[in-house]
DNA sequence: CGGGCAGTTGACCCCGCTCAAGCGCGGTGG
DNA sequence: CCACCGCGCTTGAGCGGGGTCAACTGCCCG
């Protein structure tokens, strides 16, 4: 029995993935003789920060966050990944420890390819290594955004910015829903402040008539009042 | 008259800046005929957020500031770049305009190369492409971290962590000073917060022994405080 | 029906920002 | 050489954003 019968989902990676397009056919062989893919249920850990980890991935489905474990255990979510894309290649690269925990919070399966192959991709095809070198400098200039808003700006501002990009990001259900759920402390992850704070303003929002909440469920009424809050300056 | 006559210290780049040792004998030639250097001095700008920069540069002298301009102007200080360091790869390589304001902090003498012919080293050269692969992951890494600095760790913490940062980076002079010169408010910028909480909090350090303070020259006496100052977790 | 966890709300208070005034050093011009 | 000016630095007062703690609610699940 062939891999790709018992998880047929994997084709995606190698036919529509924008990474891996830049690969040759052989190399595609390669690859999908080497990888492996697995399914992880919402609260499963990909990796722990400080560990090596052998390899990147690579998403066919559902949700992953990276985050960082600071004081009290708190988590600080730096970024997400999503269907099509590519993680686990900064620490590979860099030739260090992940710098970030990975759990699923949208149940999700994952590509595995081992970085002894990824690292030979790169160094043969000009066109593969340019892209990626193209993402992590992409990934840098978000970062490095991400510390100017979360030095300058204030909690109320931050939330709107952080509902606006997980609205581009995931986009929305046929009722407007957010496609991404979140509690309200990974919320608080996000946005660098307390659980209650989040809570506080959502509800104000709410009020102000700019969300509609339910439970889990965060609705994006009037994203032009939230561009307005975020870009106060 | 050669080139390296009139600026000599240009030559620094291909003999002993670890970027360029990746190059071969034939495209350092290349390079040292389409490098351009020049002078700068303390407050001249590099580029400016925003702008479209043509290529990258490598310091051969002095210190340079990379910040994002925020709220009524604040500069935010995202890092800093020495003797030996190259910087302006990022926009580039992401085909983004420059994300940072780029200033002269210690006058500095700059090497400029075309991104025409960095992108061909880039092209053609593995193990070049391979180091700058590095070093964007390695930076991204970094920026990861100060995110969670600056969303987890208090005023004082922060400003601690800098000082050591700061010391590791520059090192000290004979007499023990710090050999990087900023203003109260460029550390503010770094730090991310207000020049009058650096400066309370600066001559709270001064009173507790932990360092000296004499205009902008500041000297770390007792450093295994200052580290445990942020390592409170 | 009860236990547990996410979510919510209120009270409190402290960190750190802002505003304002004063200080000191270095540069410039008379 | 001194007086003046201006910028960077310092200090104090005041206050508000947002963090913490505690209590309560509501939903889910066994």
């Amino acid at each position: 029995m062939k891999k790709s019968d018992s998880l047929p989902v994997c084709d995606f990676c190698f036919k529509y993935n924008e990474t891996f397009r830049h690969l040759t056919k052989d190399e595609i062989d390669i690859l999908s003789y080497v990888k492996s893919c697995n399914n992880y249920k919402r609260g499963d850990t990909v990796y722990h920060e400080g560990n090596r980890t052998g390899g990147i991935y690579c998403v066919s489905e559902g949700i992953i966050k990276h985050y960082k474990t600071g004081i009290d255990g708190k988590e600080q979510i730096i970024r997400f990944s999503k269907k099509g894309d590519v993680f686990g290649f900064r620490s590979i690269l860099s030739e260090e420890p992940a710098c970030t925990t990975t759990k699923v919070i949208k149940k999700a399966s994952l590509c595995y390819i081992p970085s002894t192959q990824f690292l030979k991709f790169i160094r043969t095809n000009t066109n593969f290594s340019m892209f990626i070198l193209k993402l992590s400098c992409r990934e840098l200039g978000d970062a490095n955004q991400y510390i100017m808003d979360i030095a300058q700006k204030n909690v109320r501002e931050r939330l709107a910015e952080i509902l606006l990009l997980l609205n581009d990001n995931f986009g929305t259900d046929k009722n407007g829903v957010l496609n991404i759920s979140l509690t309200r402390e990974e919320l608080a992850g996000i946005v660098g402040t307390a659980t209650e704070s989040v809570i506080r303003l959502l509800s104000e929002f709410k009020k102000d008539g700019i969300v509609k909440l339910n439970r889990r469920k965060i609705k994006l009424i009037d994203t032009k009042r939230l561009k307005k809050i975020t870009d106060v300056y």
